[in-house]
DNA sequence: ATGAGTGTATTATATATCTAGTACACTAGT
DNA sequence: ACTAGTGTACTAGATATATAATACACTCAT
């Protein structure tokens, strides 16, 4: 196993992985992504990790699966930019949700976030 | 259950929830904590559960556990602080992380979480 | 001493996730 | 037709998490 964390269920890193390279340009629309076993092998994981993660893409409308040729970015652009506003969202809410019920004011948290911003240049 | 994120351990979110109660002053150092039974019965989990989360945080020197008496919230309070900072910490790096990834710039994520911020006001 | 309320420990069961292996159907190039 | 590479489907087993039920040890008020 490569690059995952424990605590999340590894098809759903691998959902995000794809799309993650998507919005940033990596993958383009209509571009042909690994095939489930290529990818389990790269990343050291099971095929049926890969096939979980590629069936959710599919129905999110991010990816078009082309049985006996393999799996293909889809060519909506607005899909990828709706699926990449959303997970941006949902990361945002829950971070300043979580930050806030640490008891830490509006200020502060625009503050350590810069912080945190700067260390990662 | 009641209020728990199903995609993270309930006993990971209790040991989360006293220590943001404590930070926030609802318990105060010295203080007792539900007993493992009241507070699985209280939020409907089972105390097994509880008494997980509880071991946890007797763990990380954040709750003081005793026998026949109850759990009480350390006097510690530079651990309480601590672990403040550190959960805050790690709850930002993820954040500024993930949206990195997903090819937002510095600029463009102060301005996303500002404006989350101000929804949530 | 007794009993109510504690923490602790153990066993059993259920579910989700992940791995492993196998088999089958489809597509394209030869 | 054949073959290699695909997606799909299925069964089986391992692990983490959560529940359920039970038993035991400790503390304190009575």
């Amino acid at each position: 196993m490569t690059d995952f964390d424990t605590n999340k269920p590894i098809y759903q890193q691998i959902a995000e992985d794809i799309l993650k390279k998507a919005v940033r340009g990596e993958i383009l629309p209509g571009d042909r992504i690994p095939s489930a076993r290529e990818y389990a092998s790269q990343k050291l994981v099971n095929p049926n990790t890969v096939v979980r993660a590629f069936q959710d893409l599919e129905r999110e409308g991010l990816v078009v699966v082309k049985r006996g040729l393999g799996n293909y970015l889809t060519t909506d652009t607005t899909r990828l930019e709706d699926a990449r506003f959303q997970l941006a969202q949902k990361t945002l809410i829950q971070c300043a949700k979580d930050l806030r019920e640490l008891g830490y004011t509006t200020k502060q948290i625009q503050q350590l976030l810069s912080q945190q911003l700067e260390v990662m240049k």
